[in-house]
DNA sequence: ATTAAAATACTCAATGATTGAGTTAATGTA
DNA sequence: TACATTAACTCAATCATTGAGTATTTTAAT
């Protein structure tokens, strides 16, 4: 069977997948970059900040150095600014007195709708453009792929 | 209509499913400085070969620092570590002489090997469980949504 | 109870990537 | 010929990150 790579007419391969996703990727990073440049931030903090605010429960400083494969003075240098800044705030857990719990303020609730409105935008103008079973089929790609990416964590070498 | 937020049943929301490629970016991110780290390599670095892998034609500095949205002394600094680990080669261009071609050595050629194979892994992981109509569908929502995303190119503010 | 080990976040000096402002060289234009 | 533009580069200053170590709290063992 012959191996096609375009987009025209003949089977999606692997390799074409990989540059689309790499290149979504890019993108993504480009925009956080710019943003965080109009911002006066830095990436890692930008990313710190999505981080926060997509968790479902408020996240910690360890997991965040998990999560953006920082040392912990780096994570605790990239909140040190945010908060500086208002727009996190450190929560000693009642129970556990040596964690600490990140929430937003309103300020990053502002810097976060002017990073997400633009993407949103676009987002939701690909979105329209297909139908309800194509659309669970990209959730449900999107989704396998964060959990096999997941799987990805440096399972060899030491922590 | 109730808008629904779950995976199960309901539909796909806009919400959902940018929060489903934040976490994909987020993720792309963790495995790319986790390879850095391990190749004592830097993330800017890593960026820098992906695009000089995945583009079509050689790239130039000029448009890896408006892709990477660096300034043109850390690109040109890029350039030399990546040069000088002899990951890749500058060749001046014969017409324009002001312009310069990046090409990869076989060196990098590995090292994109090592990257890219845990990722390809996953990916073909992926890929394998959808059908072809499902995949052109997926395929179709990148390509629209790198178009887009690249529409988001600092359309205000100055360069 | 007491001690040791593990876990979480933090501190701080040293390193080095990035910035910001310039320079050099080549090309296009009036 | 002079002027403006473009592409890449240089370099001192800045500041995020690392790497090693500290402080505090929790868990496990004796």
């Amino acid at each position: 069977m012959v191996i096609m790579n375009g987009d025209d007419e003949g089977d999606v391969d692997l390799r074409s997948m990989a540059v689309r996703l790499r290149r979504m990727t890019a993108e993504f990073n480009r925009i956080a970059h710019e943003f965080a440049n109009e911002q006066r931030l830095h990436t890692t903090d930008v990313q710190t900040l999505i981080m926060i605010f997509d968790a479902p429960s408020p996240i910690t400083p360890g997991k965040l150095r998990e999560e953006l494969n920082l040392t912990s003075g780096a994570v605790t240098a990239c909140l040190d600014r945010l908060e500086r800044a208002g727009h996190i705030r450190r929560v000693r857990d009642a129970h556990d007195r040596r964690v600490v719990h990140l929430h937003y303020r309103e300020a990053a609730q502002e810097l976060a709708g002017a990073f997400f409105r633009p993407l949103a935008r676009s987002t939701d103008s690909v979105l329209r453009r297909f139908g309800p079973d194509e659309l669970r089929a990209v959730a449900t790609f999107l989704d396998a792929m964060n959990e096999e990416l997941g799987m990805l964590r440096s399972a060899p070498g030491p922590a």
